[in-house]
DNA sequence: AAAATTTCTTAACCTAGTTCATTCTGAAAA
DNA sequence: TTTTCAGAATGAACTAGGTTAAGAAATTTT
């Protein structure tokens, strides 16, 4: 329960006096969370932003017929948060849930709010990190509408080296925008070519 | 070539003072673009954030075989630029085109990090705009992974009114990820079951 | 206003990915 | 040690969407 990873993590994006990160921290409130444990669900809204600092969460929707998609793991070192229902405070339409059992750091509006007010380096910090997060999923975009299903989670397996043994593969077909099944195939295939050496 | 429409724009999030808004618009500059013309090449660093005054561009990456995919149209009242290549100062792999004969205001990177620098309240416009292109990217990636063609299609419509009627439906098809014949097809079932009034 | 080019439509055929049902595996309970 | 149960694999039948090609319509260019 100590704030280096989190630190680490913001200070990647802006070099930060004492004060600030005194002040940050002394905002943040630590969580341990259960396996299948929500954080987040349709019809409450987001009050927090969450940082992962151990286990792994999800961020997902689900469609009328109980349908999974997921548009987000939050592994470690990964924020997590409805970003439009944070911001408007308005009802979130999605879901976030511990995939395993996971520790977070986690601030409120007000008190994001506040240390943007009283430290405007923060803003910076909040921007860049959007800045990134929007790249990331310009490039998920431009996968899903030009790739084909293997190409898709060859991708994923290059983004989330970490996941890959460790998530079931029904998330990552969730994930993905594919069905188990066909994942079960592209699997076997990828394997059959490579050959597995005995 | 008055700045009433950028300035309206980038108030939208935040008031700003007179101050502020005379630094900025002195940073800008007004540029008349023919058709077809490229503000961007892939291999080129994107060096300026662009500001849509009238008409309209497309930000789209080209695959080898040549086919393209567009990330983004850019009517008027949009922001477009790589903003990976555009912070980072590395090649895009993307392309910024014309699609309609159109006006813009452009600021450089120094320029804006002037802007920054002087003026902190920028931070929080941009990390504002950051933000809402953010949401809008992420309830495009929901759609591209659950929904059928004609619902993605239906989504543009609703997203983007003003351009359905104005962008030829090879472009939307490039935008939607599918071909544009079967995007004929869908429009034709749409018309079909709504009964054109004779 | 003719020529040139781009865009749209249609239709026959093809395939990547889905659906559904069944079996298999392995880890956790008990 | 057996039971349970979630996840993974397999395969057959199906379908959404892609491909190819050719002609018709619309726009741009000259």
């Amino acid at each position: 329960m100590n704030h280096e990873q989190i630190i680490k993590n913001i200070s990647r994006w802006m070099a930060l006096s004492e004060a600030e990160i005194d002040f940050f921290t002394s905002r943040l409130t630590y969580r341990k969370i259960r396996r299948r444990q929500y954080l987040l669900q349709a019809g409450d809204v987001c009050r927090h932003y969450t940082f992962v600092n151990e286990g792994c969460l999800r961020l997902f929707h689900m469609g009328v017929n109980g349908v999974e998609h997921i548009l987000q793991f939050a592994p470690e070192d990964y924020w997590v948060a409805d970003i439009g229902s944070f911001y408007e405070e308005v009802p979130t339409s999605l879901h976030i849930e511990a995939l395993e059992p996971s520790e977070v750091w986690q601030i409120s509006k007000p008190d994001l709010t506040a240390t943007f007010v009283t430290h405007p380096g923060f803003d910076r910090v909040f921007r860049v990190m959007m800045e990134r997060a929007f790249i990331k999923l310009q490039k998920r975009v431009l996968l899903d509408i030009s790739a084909t299903a293997e190409e898709k989670y060859l991708a994923f397996v290059e983004n989330y080296p970490q996941l890959v043994n460790r998530m079931p593969q029904t998330q990552i077909a969730s994930f993905i925008g594919i069905t188990p099944e066909f994942l079960s195939k592209i699997r076997k295939n990828l394997s059959r070519r490579k050959g597995l050496p005995s």
